[in-house]
DNA sequence: GCTAAAATGGACCAGCAAGTCCAATCTGGG
DNA sequence: CCCAGATTGGACTTGCTGGTCCATTTTAGC
């Protein structure tokens, strides 16, 4: 790739928003490029001199940015689990967020169609994973320092067990397009830690 | 569709479940119809002779297919969860099968295809969702039942986050080849319930 | 303002895969 | 044995989509 001026930084962008605007309307497979191209106003000669490995490289972009905006959606909430209430507030945003999503889950969406086959999309969803997993597990270690929960609990147990459970859930939602899977493994988690305090 | 004779039941069935071994091992991204009636050795008119929805209809048949595996599998073990030990099988019975199924799953990769457009893909998981949620409940009402898990837990509830939970541990192995959120989400959901007797 | 590099437009290409069609061959009941 | 309907083979059509190419215009440093 190029050096990039102002104005084709830009035109990335537009590409790269573009794309996952689209996607997350329509889904991956819906998605062509002469779509994107249509949706931004730009040409096939501009998408590819941007993303010279074509789709496979602009759906990678795509992952990567949704993955970004992943823990985002969750922030300030998920920094700062260190009180009941907070845990609270966090599980209530990311209900809420995914409530308003509806049935889209476009990093689900974008993955599980290059996901399990290229090992770059396969590594946005481990070190999205890495990182989730471990900002809920320094709220455990939080509580567990204010005595809150059992100190003999593992907190990197505990946090995956509550991740896979949102997981889940999410997943559920995108098929039945209700939320209550993932509110009940949302609270079941949370129960269960506030269930076995020191 | 025509009435079937015994040679075409027997075709369409082949067809099936070559269809559904081809995406099991190459996803269904990666499975053309082509592909299919060179792993059954039949024509492209059989194929559309016994699927007229072409395509679709085929991916469907598999998804149904792939449906009524999930819950097999987990049998006997799922169908009496009346005791702790019990509980464990049913737990290590589903460990085991996903870990010996690899970074595959079938049924999520055919409905995340077709899945949230297609109302009848749609209505494949949601019912796959209530049989599965409705075995783990009634194994919940066992243990209450039994006086060992408190009756005022609501058995549904429970049964949908721990759902949730092997679900999403399922999802995240998909992407990292590693169990290890399943048996946490697992864990944790069974223990949630015996951290609650009566 | 000059020039090299970047940016852009859009025609064109190639291949693939879904779906159609018709002719030929079986099957099974009467 | 006959025949209507089921089954089968496989060539052909068609549309789409990712990707290539090159000519033209714009940008930005000197």
């Amino acid at each position: 790739m190029p050096a990039l001026t102002r104005k084709g930084a830009a035109t990335r962008q537009r590409i790269l928003e573009g794309a996952a605007a689209h996607i997350r309307e329509f889904g991956v497979a819906a998605t062509t490029l002469d779509d994107v191209l249509a949706a931004t106003a730009t040409s096939k000669s501009q998408l590819f001199h941007y993303f010279p490995g074509g789709r496979e490289e602009l759906l990678l972009a795509v992952a990567r940015l949704e993955a970004g905006r992943v823990l985002e959606n969750q922030q300030p909430a998920l920094g700062e689990l260190t009180s009941w209430p907070a845990w609270q507030r966090w599980r209530d945003t990311v209900v809420d967020h995914y409530r308003s999503q509806g049935r889209r889950c476009p990093l689900n969406s974008v993955t599980s169609q290059l996901g399990n086959r290229t090992p770059a999309a396969q590594a946005v969803v481990i070190e999205l994973v890495r990182r989730w997993q471990a900002e809920i597990a320094t709220g455990v270690r939080h509580m567990q320092d204010a005595g809150e929960i059992d100190p003999g609990l593992d907190p990197d147990h505990a946090a995956a067990a509550l991740l896979a459970g949102i997981q889940g859930g999410v997943l559920i939602q995108m098929s039945t397009g209700e939320v209550t899977h993932l509110e009940a493994a949302l609270d079941m988690g949370i129960a269960h830690l506030r269930g076995s305090p020191a």
